[in-house]
DNA sequence: GGCGAAAACGAACGTTCGTGCTATATTGCG
DNA sequence: CGCAATATAGCACGAACGTTCGTTTTCGCC
Protein backbone atom coordinates (compact mmCIF):
# COMPACT_ATOMS: atom_id res chain seq x y z
CA UNK A 1 0.00 0.00 0.00
CA UNK A 2 3.19 2.39 0.66
CA UNK A 3 6.34 1.14 -0.13
CA UNK A 4 6.18 1.15 -3.71
CA UNK A 5 9.87 0.19 -3.98
CA UNK A 6 10.07 -2.03 -7.33
CA UNK A 7 7.23 -5.04 -6.44
CA UNK A 8 4.91 -4.35 -9.10
CA UNK A 9 3.28 -7.50 -10.75
CA UNK A 10 4.38 -6.29 -14.16
CA UNK A 11 0.67 -5.19 -14.58
CA UNK A 12 1.70 -1.63 -14.86
CA UNK A 13 5.22 -1.43 -16.06
CA UNK A 14 4.76 2.56 -16.98
CA UNK A 15 4.31 5.77 -14.89
CA UNK A 16 7.99 6.06 -13.92
CA UNK A 17 8.77 10.05 -14.81
CA UNK A 18 6.69 10.97 -11.92
CA UNK A 19 8.55 8.50 -9.72
CA UNK A 20 11.58 9.88 -10.95
CA UNK A 21 10.97 13.50 -9.43
CA UNK A 22 9.50 12.63 -6.63
CA UNK A 23 12.51 10.69 -5.24
CA UNK A 24 14.51 13.45 -6.20
CA UNK A 25 11.88 15.62 -3.79
CA UNK A 26 12.61 13.39 -1.03
CA UNK A 27 16.36 13.26 -1.73
CA UNK A 28 16.27 17.07 -1.27
CA UNK A 29 13.30 16.71 2.00
CA UNK A 30 15.70 14.53 3.73
CA UNK A 31 18.73 16.90 3.56
CA UNK A 32 16.47 20.01 4.41
CA UNK A 33 14.27 18.41 7.21
CA UNK A 34 17.42 17.06 8.55
CA UNK A 35 19.04 20.53 9.50
CA UNK A 36 15.69 22.77 9.71
CA UNK A 37 13.60 19.58 11.17
CA UNK A 38 10.59 17.72 9.55
CA UNK A 39 8.32 20.75 10.44
CA UNK A 40 10.65 23.40 8.90
CA UNK A 41 9.92 21.66 6.09
CA UNK A 42 8.24 23.56 4.48
CA UNK A 43 6.60 22.70 1.11
CA UNK A 44 6.93 26.50 -0.35
CA UNK A 45 10.54 26.59 0.62
CA UNK A 46 10.71 22.88 -0.77
CA UNK A 47 9.07 23.64 -4.13
CA UNK A 48 11.62 26.66 -4.23
CA UNK A 49 14.81 24.71 -3.66
CA UNK A 50 13.31 22.29 -6.59
CA UNK A 51 12.57 25.06 -8.63
CA UNK A 52 9.07 23.89 -8.83
CA UNK A 53 5.51 25.42 -7.92
CA UNK A 54 4.23 24.30 -4.64
CA UNK A 55 1.19 23.12 -5.80
CA UNK A 56 2.54 20.73 -8.46
CA UNK A 57 5.56 19.47 -5.78
CA UNK A 58 2.51 19.20 -3.42
CA UNK A 59 0.54 16.44 -5.61
CA UNK A 60 3.02 14.03 -5.50
CA UNK A 61 1.99 13.72 -1.36
CA UNK A 62 -1.09 15.13 -0.75
CA UNK A 63 -0.77 16.25 2.34
CA UNK A 64 2.28 17.75 4.14
CA UNK A 65 2.28 14.46 6.81
CA UNK A 66 2.53 11.87 4.18
CA UNK A 67 5.38 14.13 2.73
CA UNK A 68 6.84 13.99 6.28
CA UNK A 69 6.43 10.27 6.30
CA UNK A 70 7.70 9.75 2.79
CA UNK A 71 10.57 11.71 4.00
CA UNK A 72 11.13 9.78 6.88
CA UNK A 73 11.04 6.67 5.29
CA UNK A 74 13.49 8.03 2.13
CA UNK A 75 15.78 8.84 5.15
CA UNK A 76 15.87 5.18 6.18
CA UNK A 77 16.61 4.08 3.54
CA UNK A 78 19.99 6.44 3.10
CA UNK A 79 20.39 4.87 6.51
CA UNK A 80 20.37 1.18 5.85
CA UNK A 81 22.61 2.26 2.49
CA UNK A 82 25.44 4.07 4.72
CA UNK A 83 24.87 1.98 7.87
CA UNK A 84 23.90 -1.05 7.95
CA UNK A 85 24.93 -2.67 4.77
CA UNK A 86 28.67 -1.60 5.12
CA UNK A 87 28.63 -2.80 8.60
CA UNK A 88 26.76 -6.33 7.62
CA UNK A 89 29.36 -6.78 4.91
CA UNK A 90 31.33 -8.27 8.09
CA UNK A 91 29.80 -11.55 9.20
CA UNK A 92 28.42 -11.34 12.42
CA UNK A 93 30.42 -11.19 15.70
CA UNK A 94 32.30 -9.20 17.95
CA UNK A 95 33.42 -7.31 14.87
CA UNK A 96 30.29 -6.68 13.05
CA UNK A 97 29.12 -5.12 16.37
CA UNK A 98 31.75 -2.77 16.50
CA UNK A 99 31.10 -2.30 12.90
CA UNK A 100 27.93 -0.85 13.75
CA UNK A 101 29.15 1.66 16.20
CA UNK A 102 32.54 2.45 14.29
CA UNK A 103 30.39 3.29 10.54
CA UNK A 104 27.30 5.01 12.67
CA UNK A 105 29.83 7.45 14.09
CA UNK A 106 31.55 7.94 11.12
CA UNK A 107 28.27 8.53 9.24
CA UNK A 108 27.52 11.44 11.57
CA UNK A 109 30.78 12.71 11.41
CA UNK A 110 30.98 12.75 7.49
CA UNK A 111 27.87 14.33 7.37
CA UNK A 112 25.66 12.21 5.29
CA UNK A 113 22.75 14.17 6.85
CA UNK A 114 23.65 18.67 7.44
CA UNK A 115 22.00 18.37 10.80
CA UNK A 116 24.17 15.22 11.98
CA UNK A 117 22.04 12.02 12.59
CA UNK A 118 18.38 12.78 10.98
CA UNK A 119 16.48 10.26 13.47
CA UNK A 120 18.05 11.46 16.48
CA UNK A 121 16.76 15.37 15.06
CA UNK A 122 13.24 13.98 14.57
CA UNK A 123 12.85 11.99 17.80
CA UNK A 124 13.55 14.80 19.62
CA UNK A 125 10.98 17.03 17.71
CA UNK A 126 8.40 14.29 17.26
CA UNK A 127 8.43 12.69 20.71
CA UNK A 128 5.71 14.97 22.18
CA UNK A 129 3.60 14.91 19.32
CA UNK A 130 1.49 11.99 18.53
CA UNK A 131 0.62 10.85 15.09
CA UNK A 132 1.43 8.57 12.17
CA UNK A 133 4.99 10.18 12.23
CA UNK A 134 6.12 10.15 15.61
CA UNK A 135 5.03 6.55 15.03
CA UNK A 136 6.72 5.84 12.22
CA UNK A 137 10.12 7.50 13.74
CA UNK A 138 9.54 5.29 16.84
CA UNK A 139 9.54 1.97 14.86
CA UNK A 140 12.83 3.08 12.75
CA UNK A 141 14.71 3.56 15.94
CA UNK A 142 13.35 0.83 17.58
CA UNK A 143 14.70 -0.99 14.54
CA UNK A 144 18.26 0.45 14.97
CA UNK A 145 18.02 -0.63 18.92
CA UNK A 146 17.06 -4.65 17.50
CA UNK A 147 20.18 -4.27 15.33
CA UNK A 148 22.54 -3.31 17.82
CA UNK A 149 21.13 -6.01 20.61
CA UNK A 150 20.96 -8.60 17.74
CA UNK A 151 24.30 -8.00 17.04
CA UNK A 152 25.05 -8.48 20.81
CA UNK A 153 23.48 -11.70 20.69
CA UNK A 154 25.60 -13.08 17.62
CA UNK A 155 28.67 -11.93 19.38
CA UNK A 156 28.04 -14.31 22.53
CA UNK A 157 26.65 -16.84 20.29
CA UNK A 158 30.00 -16.61 18.36
CA UNK A 159 31.81 -17.13 21.80
CA UNK A 160 33.24 -13.86 21.45
CA UNK A 161 31.99 -11.84 24.09
CA UNK A 162 30.58 -13.31 27.81
CA UNK A 163 26.97 -14.65 27.75
CA UNK A 164 26.66 -13.10 31.12
CA UNK A 165 26.16 -9.07 29.85
CA UNK A 166 22.56 -7.94 29.00
CA UNK A 167 22.16 -6.98 25.06
CA UNK A 168 19.91 -4.59 25.89
CA UNK A 169 21.53 -2.96 28.11
CA UNK A 170 24.43 -2.85 26.35
CA UNK A 171 22.13 -1.74 22.76
CA UNK A 172 21.06 1.18 25.04
CA UNK A 173 24.72 2.31 26.69
CA UNK A 174 26.05 2.31 22.76
CA UNK A 175 22.93 4.05 21.99
CA UNK A 176 23.14 6.49 24.26
CA UNK A 177 26.95 7.17 23.56
CA UNK A 178 26.39 7.25 19.95
CA UNK A 179 23.15 10.31 20.80
CA UNK A 180 25.74 11.92 23.16
CA UNK A 181 28.61 12.33 20.00
CA UNK A 182 26.01 13.33 17.68
CA UNK A 183 24.85 16.00 20.67
CA UNK A 184 28.38 17.55 21.26
CA UNK A 185 29.17 17.45 17.61
CA UNK A 186 25.92 19.36 16.44
CA UNK A 187 26.47 21.80 19.13
CA UNK A 188 29.64 22.46 19.79
CA UNK A 189 31.11 20.83 16.25
CA UNK A 190 33.27 18.77 18.66
CA UNK A 191 34.93 16.35 16.69
CA UNK A 192 36.95 14.81 20.03
CA UNK A 193 33.34 13.77 21.08
CA UNK A 194 33.74 10.87 18.53
CA UNK A 195 36.58 9.51 19.81
CA UNK A 196 35.17 9.65 23.27
CA UNK A 197 32.71 7.56 22.34
CA UNK A 198 34.35 5.21 20.75
CA UNK A 199 36.92 4.89 23.41
CA UNK A 200 33.71 4.84 26.01
CA UNK A 201 32.65 1.68 23.36
CA UNK A 202 35.46 -0.32 22.80
CA UNK A 203 36.71 -0.09 26.52
CA UNK A 204 33.11 -2.15 27.03
CA UNK A 205 33.80 -4.36 24.14
CA UNK A 206 36.91 -5.43 25.35
CA UNK A 207 36.54 -5.58 28.78
CA UNK A 208 33.51 -8.18 28.17
CA UNK A 209 34.98 -10.19 24.77
CA UNK A 210 36.51 -13.19 25.45
CA UNK A 211 39.82 -14.63 24.61
CA UNK A 212 38.82 -15.59 21.33
CA UNK A 213 36.65 -12.62 21.04
CA UNK A 214 39.67 -9.77 22.30
CA UNK A 215 42.05 -10.39 18.83
CA UNK A 216 39.26 -9.07 16.60
CA UNK A 217 38.85 -5.72 18.00
CA UNK A 218 40.29 -2.65 16.60
CA UNK A 219 44.25 -1.90 18.57
CA UNK A 220 43.87 1.38 18.50
CA UNK A 221 39.93 3.90 18.19
CA UNK A 222 42.07 6.38 16.25
CA UNK A 223 42.11 5.45 13.08
CA UNK A 224 39.79 4.90 10.64
CA UNK A 225 40.87 2.13 9.10
CA UNK A 226 40.16 -0.85 11.68
CA UNK A 227 42.65 -3.93 12.31
CA UNK A 228 40.78 -6.31 9.70
CA UNK A 229 39.38 -9.36 10.70
CA UNK A 230 42.10 -11.03 12.76
CA UNK A 231 40.60 -14.10 13.85
CA UNK A 232 39.97 -17.67 12.72
CA UNK B 1 21.67 45.58 32.29
CA UNK B 2 19.08 42.28 31.84
CA UNK B 3 18.93 39.34 35.32
CA UNK B 4 16.16 42.20 37.54
CA UNK B 5 16.11 39.87 39.83
CA UNK B 6 15.91 41.67 43.31
CA UNK B 7 19.08 43.88 42.76
CA UNK B 8 18.00 47.72 42.35
CA UNK B 9 20.13 49.76 44.50
CA UNK B 10 16.66 50.93 46.27
CA UNK B 11 15.87 54.57 43.95
CA UNK B 12 13.02 52.50 42.39
CA UNK B 13 11.29 50.56 44.86
CA UNK B 14 7.97 50.23 42.62
CA UNK B 15 7.33 48.71 39.26
CA UNK B 16 6.47 45.39 40.63
CA UNK B 17 3.27 44.14 38.91
CA UNK B 18 4.70 44.09 35.48
CA UNK B 19 7.43 41.75 36.38
CA UNK B 20 5.10 39.28 38.01
CA UNK B 21 3.31 38.63 34.77
CA UNK B 22 6.47 38.89 33.75
CA UNK B 23 7.24 35.77 35.83
CA UNK B 24 4.34 33.67 35.11
CA UNK B 25 4.53 34.23 31.69
CA UNK B 26 7.78 32.42 31.65
CA UNK B 27 7.09 29.94 33.71
CA UNK B 28 4.01 28.71 31.23
CA UNK B 29 6.61 29.05 28.58
CA UNK B 30 9.01 26.88 29.50
CA UNK B 31 6.00 24.91 30.17
CA UNK B 32 5.37 25.07 26.86
CA UNK B 33 7.98 24.80 24.97
CA UNK B 34 9.80 22.14 26.26
CA UNK B 35 6.86 19.72 24.65
CA UNK B 36 6.24 21.75 21.39
CA UNK B 37 9.88 23.34 20.75
CA UNK B 38 11.53 27.18 21.29
CA UNK B 39 9.86 27.37 17.68
CA UNK B 40 6.79 25.94 18.33
CA UNK B 41 6.32 28.05 20.91
CA UNK B 42 4.15 30.79 19.64
CA UNK B 43 2.85 33.99 20.62
CA UNK B 44 -0.77 33.69 20.25
CA UNK B 45 -0.74 30.35 21.75
CA UNK B 46 1.74 31.87 24.59
CA UNK B 47 -0.87 34.56 24.94
CA UNK B 48 -4.29 32.59 24.51
CA UNK B 49 -2.78 30.12 27.30
CA UNK B 50 -2.11 33.29 29.72
CA UNK B 51 -5.55 34.50 28.85
CA UNK B 52 -4.20 37.58 27.43
CA UNK B 53 -3.82 39.34 24.33
CA UNK B 54 -1.27 39.16 21.72
CA UNK B 55 -0.09 42.61 21.75
CA UNK B 56 -0.34 42.48 25.34
CA UNK B 57 1.94 39.68 26.19
CA UNK B 58 4.65 40.70 23.13
CA UNK B 59 4.82 44.15 25.04
CA UNK B 60 7.00 42.27 27.99
CA UNK B 61 9.47 41.14 25.13
CA UNK B 62 9.65 43.13 22.34
CA UNK B 63 10.45 40.15 20.01
CA UNK B 64 10.11 36.68 19.93
CA UNK B 65 13.96 36.31 19.85
CA UNK B 66 14.18 38.08 23.16
CA UNK B 67 10.96 35.55 24.56
CA UNK B 68 12.90 32.50 23.37
CA UNK B 69 15.81 34.17 24.91
CA UNK B 70 13.89 34.82 28.31
CA UNK B 71 12.49 31.55 28.27
CA UNK B 72 15.66 29.39 28.27
CA UNK B 73 16.81 31.60 31.17
CA UNK B 74 14.30 30.94 33.03
CA UNK B 75 14.23 27.28 32.51
CA UNK B 76 17.70 27.29 33.47
CA UNK B 77 16.49 28.52 36.59
CA UNK B 78 14.44 26.05 36.94
CA UNK B 79 17.17 23.44 36.02
CA UNK B 80 18.93 24.94 39.02
CA UNK B 81 16.56 24.74 41.47
CA UNK B 82 15.44 21.49 40.61
CA UNK B 83 19.09 19.62 40.19
CA UNK B 84 22.15 21.79 40.83
CA UNK B 85 20.84 23.13 43.88
CA UNK B 86 19.59 19.61 45.62
CA UNK B 87 22.56 17.80 44.26
CA UNK B 88 25.00 19.98 46.38
CA UNK B 89 23.34 19.66 49.31
CA UNK B 90 25.94 17.13 49.62
CA UNK B 91 29.29 17.50 49.63
CA UNK B 92 32.18 17.31 47.03
CA UNK B 93 33.58 14.18 46.40
CA UNK B 94 31.71 10.74 44.79
CA UNK B 95 28.66 11.23 46.40
CA UNK B 96 27.86 14.48 44.79
CA UNK B 97 28.87 13.24 41.85
CA UNK B 98 26.89 10.17 41.68
CA UNK B 99 24.04 12.47 43.31
CA UNK B 100 24.03 14.76 40.13
CA UNK B 101 23.58 11.90 37.73
CA UNK B 102 20.77 10.26 40.04
CA UNK B 103 19.07 13.90 40.52
CA UNK B 104 18.96 14.85 36.65
CA UNK B 105 17.45 10.94 35.91
CA UNK B 106 15.14 11.87 38.59
CA UNK B 107 14.12 15.52 36.76
CA UNK B 108 13.24 14.01 33.80
CA UNK B 109 10.99 11.22 35.02
CA UNK B 110 9.37 12.90 37.35
CA UNK B 111 8.26 15.18 34.37
CA UNK B 112 9.16 18.97 35.27
CA UNK B 113 9.39 19.70 32.12
CA UNK B 114 6.43 18.33 30.06
CA UNK B 115 8.47 16.82 27.12
CA UNK B 116 11.10 15.87 29.14
CA UNK B 117 14.86 17.65 29.77
CA UNK B 118 14.37 21.35 28.13
CA UNK B 119 17.94 21.69 27.17
CA UNK B 120 18.24 18.15 25.45
CA UNK B 121 14.83 19.60 23.34
CA UNK B 122 16.20 22.61 22.76
CA UNK B 123 19.77 22.12 21.66
CA UNK B 124 18.68 19.62 19.50
CA UNK B 125 16.00 22.12 17.63
CA UNK B 126 18.68 24.45 17.31
CA UNK B 127 21.71 22.98 16.81
CA UNK B 128 21.59 23.86 12.77
CA UNK B 129 20.40 27.27 13.64
CA UNK B 130 22.88 29.74 14.51
CA UNK B 131 21.97 33.00 16.63
CA UNK B 132 21.94 34.28 19.98
CA UNK B 133 19.45 31.43 21.01
CA UNK B 134 21.92 28.89 19.95
CA UNK B 135 24.45 30.49 21.53
CA UNK B 136 22.55 30.55 24.80
CA UNK B 137 21.98 26.96 24.85
CA UNK B 138 24.83 25.94 23.97
CA UNK B 139 26.47 27.85 27.05
CA UNK B 140 24.36 27.04 29.00
CA UNK B 141 25.11 23.02 28.30
CA UNK B 142 28.59 23.71 29.31
CA UNK B 143 28.05 25.12 32.10
CA UNK B 144 26.41 21.54 32.84
CA UNK B 145 29.21 19.43 31.46
CA UNK B 146 31.42 21.14 33.34
CA UNK B 147 29.83 20.89 36.63
CA UNK B 148 29.87 17.50 35.67
CA UNK B 149 33.49 17.60 35.17
CA UNK B 150 34.26 19.69 37.93
CA UNK B 151 32.26 16.94 40.66
CA UNK B 152 34.58 14.35 38.99
CA UNK B 153 37.53 16.31 39.78
CA UNK B 154 36.63 16.80 43.28
CA UNK B 155 35.90 13.36 43.74
CA UNK B 156 39.57 12.33 42.87
CA UNK B 157 40.92 15.17 45.41
CA UNK B 158 38.86 13.84 47.64
CA UNK B 159 40.61 10.27 47.26
CA UNK B 160 38.05 8.74 46.60
CA UNK B 161 38.50 8.42 43.00
CA UNK B 162 41.24 7.11 40.71
CA UNK B 163 43.48 9.44 39.34
CA UNK B 164 43.75 8.11 35.96
CA UNK B 165 40.46 8.63 34.70
CA UNK B 166 39.86 11.43 32.39
CA UNK B 167 37.25 13.45 33.80
CA UNK B 168 36.30 14.88 30.39
CA UNK B 169 35.68 11.69 29.43
CA UNK B 170 33.74 10.72 31.74
CA UNK B 171 31.27 13.74 31.98
CA UNK B 172 30.61 12.82 28.16
CA UNK B 173 30.19 9.24 29.13
CA UNK B 174 27.59 9.97 32.00
CA UNK B 175 25.48 13.12 30.02
CA UNK B 176 25.34 10.66 27.02
CA UNK B 177 23.91 8.19 29.29
CA UNK B 178 21.45 10.51 30.39
CA UNK B 179 20.74 12.00 27.05
CA UNK B 180 19.69 8.16 26.23
CA UNK B 181 17.85 7.86 29.15
CA UNK B 182 15.88 11.14 28.11
CA UNK B 183 15.57 9.86 24.42
CA UNK B 184 14.04 6.34 25.63
CA UNK B 185 11.59 7.38 28.27
CA UNK B 186 10.29 10.74 25.59
CA UNK B 187 9.99 8.38 22.50
CA UNK B 188 8.99 5.45 24.20
CA UNK B 189 7.52 6.10 27.64
CA UNK B 190 10.52 3.42 28.92
CA UNK B 191 10.94 3.83 32.43
CA UNK B 192 13.43 0.66 32.49
CA UNK B 193 15.87 3.51 30.64
CA UNK B 194 16.46 4.70 33.93
CA UNK B 195 17.85 2.27 35.44
CA UNK B 196 19.78 1.45 32.68
CA UNK B 197 21.51 4.77 32.93
CA UNK B 198 21.73 4.86 36.61
CA UNK B 199 23.21 1.18 36.33
CA UNK B 200 26.10 1.73 33.62
CA UNK B 201 26.89 5.07 35.60
CA UNK B 202 27.40 3.32 39.16
CA UNK B 203 29.20 0.64 37.16
CA UNK B 204 31.93 3.01 36.20
CA UNK B 205 31.85 4.68 39.31
CA UNK B 206 32.22 1.49 40.73
CA UNK B 207 34.90 0.21 39.32
CA UNK B 208 36.98 3.75 39.09
CA UNK B 209 36.49 4.44 43.12
CA UNK B 210 39.07 3.97 45.30
CA UNK B 211 38.97 2.13 48.52
CA UNK B 212 37.91 4.98 50.80
CA UNK B 213 35.47 6.09 47.73
CA UNK B 214 33.70 2.74 47.48
CA UNK B 215 31.66 3.00 50.51
CA UNK B 216 29.71 6.08 49.60
CA UNK B 217 28.21 5.13 46.86
CA UNK B 218 24.52 3.48 47.25
CA UNK B 219 24.14 -0.20 47.28
CA UNK B 220 21.39 -0.86 44.77
CA UNK B 221 20.14 1.20 41.85
CA UNK B 222 16.64 0.46 42.49
CA UNK B 223 15.59 2.69 45.49
CA UNK B 224 15.30 6.44 45.08
CA UNK B 225 16.88 6.52 48.56
CA UNK B 226 20.29 6.09 48.16
CA UNK B 227 22.45 4.77 51.43
CA UNK B 228 23.92 8.19 52.52
CA UNK B 229 27.08 9.11 54.00
CA UNK B 230 28.38 6.06 54.96
CA UNK B 231 32.12 7.30 54.61
CA UNK B 232 34.03 9.74 57.21
C1' DG C 1 -9.67 61.96 44.24
C1' DG C 2 -7.29 62.95 40.34
C1' DC C 3 -2.74 62.52 37.60
C1' DG C 4 0.71 60.22 34.99
C1' DA C 5 2.90 56.23 33.93
C1' DA C 6 2.79 51.41 33.21
C1' DA C 7 0.22 47.55 31.44
C1' DA C 8 -3.09 45.39 28.68
C1' DC C 9 -6.05 45.56 24.79
C1' DG C 10 -8.12 45.21 19.84
C1' DA C 11 -7.49 45.69 15.26
C1' DA C 12 -4.75 45.56 11.44
C1' DC C 13 -0.31 44.98 8.79
C1' DG C 14 2.27 41.94 5.45
C1' DT C 15 3.92 37.31 5.02
C1' DT C 16 3.87 32.46 4.94
C1' DC C 17 1.73 28.34 5.99
C1' DG C 18 -1.03 24.01 4.03
C1' DT C 19 -4.44 23.01 0.86
C1' DG C 20 -7.89 23.11 -2.67
C1' DC C 21 -9.42 24.02 -7.55
C1' DT C 22 -8.70 24.54 -12.73
C1' DA C 23 -6.03 24.77 -16.68
C1' DT C 24 -1.94 23.72 -19.37
C1' DA C 25 2.29 20.95 -20.58
C1' DT C 26 4.33 16.60 -21.12
C1' DT C 27 4.44 11.94 -21.96
C1' DG C 28 3.50 6.75 -23.29
C1' DC C 29 0.85 3.87 -26.09
C1' DG C 30 -2.16 2.35 -30.01
C1' DC D 1 -0.44 11.22 -35.27
C1' DG D 2 -3.80 11.55 -31.79
C1' DC D 3 -5.63 10.37 -27.38
C1' DA D 4 -5.74 9.62 -22.66
C1' DA D 5 -3.26 9.74 -18.60
C1' DT D 6 -0.09 11.86 -16.00
C1' DA D 7 2.58 15.83 -14.30
C1' DT D 8 3.19 20.53 -13.47
C1' DA D 9 1.70 25.32 -13.13
C1' DG D 10 -1.29 29.26 -11.65
C1' DC D 11 -4.24 31.21 -8.57
C1' DA D 12 -6.98 31.77 -4.53
C1' DC D 13 -8.55 30.51 0.07
C1' DG D 14 -8.50 30.79 5.21
C1' DA D 15 -5.67 30.53 9.03
C1' DA D 16 -1.73 31.63 11.77
C1' DC D 17 2.55 33.79 12.16
C1' DG D 18 5.41 38.06 14.30
C1' DT D 19 4.88 42.79 14.65
C1' DT D 20 3.05 47.68 14.94
C1' DC D 21 -0.10 51.22 16.37
C1' DG D 22 -3.40 53.91 18.89
C1' DT D 23 -6.46 53.42 22.53
C1' DT D 24 -8.16 52.04 26.97
C1' DT D 25 -7.75 50.13 31.46
C1' DT D 26 -5.24 49.67 35.80
C1' DC D 27 -2.70 51.31 39.61
C1' DG D 28 0.83 53.67 42.66
C1' DC D 29 1.49 58.09 44.46
C1' DC D 30 0.81 63.13 45.57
Amino acid sequence: MSSGAAARPATRARKAHGERTRQSILETAVDLASAEGLEGLTIGRLASEMKMSKSGLFAHFGSKEELQLATVDAAREVFIREVIRPAFETKEGLLRLWKLCDIWLGYVHDGVFRGGCFFAAAASEFDSRPGPVRDRIAEIMKEWLSTLRRAVVDAQSAGQLERGVDPSQLAFEFNALELGANWAFQLYGDRQAFARARDAILERLRRHATKSGAGVLPTTSKGKKGRGVAAK
